[in-house]
DNA sequence: TTGCATGCAAAGGATTTGCACTATC
DNA sequence: GATAGTGCAAATCCTTTGCATGCAA
């Protein structure tokens, strides 16, 4: 599922010094927490799993590692509208499936034959995903 | 573009009677707003234009409007995270254009011959929508 | 050493909620 | 007249920011 966790980090390693980041434990944390996890969790999700690590770091500098990560596009916020943003260290075109019922949300893969065209409206296009919506297992079983 | 206001405000109406709710002036200005704009407002916008008829209502009136039109499904949030919910009263299918400069959203409809199958990883799948992404002519245009 | 990055706490913005009052049914 | 809906203001949740200090380069 992730693929390999210490080439991306070394990856972001060395944008960190070509851009003159510096390399803090912090942000290196941060970051592989959101590497291995595939449930696109939200800051405070991921602040608290740094914190088991580094119990010093302070939810602002997750905040902040998070911006500088996306300005990097090292990972991105998912398209959709919850209580609180949740990002995905995925890079690659994918697409989500997401529970109307509990949110959660799941990375699918998807073959379309489909590419937008250069410009729609006006509008240079640049790339595009698809949310698809349903009812997770979890939330299908806990019906009454 | 806006098919039959009047008509959409009828089934609201309809609705609200169906189902017990009170029939208010707010509550068919917030619609009447949304339905009129093709924009995707946020909820501040959409309380500055139902303010200019109804000088007295509360922004709390129409975050709780808002919410009881999208329970309903007459309107929904535009799936996409900037700073604040866009909604959308335009409720057949289509999809979104997004300018990644300025947030600008328009709709867009494609004739994309493919249906998410019934299941996909254990969800349930219901709906589908897609977000493109680009730069809006506005904001080409203002590139120094 | 030289800043950039961090931690802390306070500020800010969006949204929700409690309560008394009003208006629809 | 009963009750759901509203307005107001306070509360809450999420996120950002200012400032002094600390650490990577």
């Amino acid at each position: 599922m992730v693929t390999d966790v210490q080439e991306r980090l070394d990856e972001f390693v060395k944008a960190c010094k070509s851009i003159g980041l510096k390399i803090t434990p912090q942000r290196l944390a941060v970051y592989e927490v959101l590497l291995r996890r595939t449930d696109h969790p939200t800051v405070e999700e991921v602040y608290e799993e740094v914190r088991k690590l580094y119990p010093f770091v302070s939810l602002a500098t997750v905040y902040r590692t998070v911006e500088t990560l996306e300005e990097l596009g090292f990972i991105s916020k998912v398209p959709y509208w919850g209580g609180s943003a949740r990002y995905d260290a995925n890079t690659s075109h994918h697409h989500h499936l997401i529970c109307t019922v509990c949110g959660a949300i799941a990375d699918v893969d998807l073959n379309i034959n489909w590419e937008p065209p250069a410009y729609m409206k006006g509008y240079q296009v640049h790339r595009f995903s698809i949310n698809i919506y349903g009812v997770c297992p979890k939330c299908q079983n806990s019906k009454t």
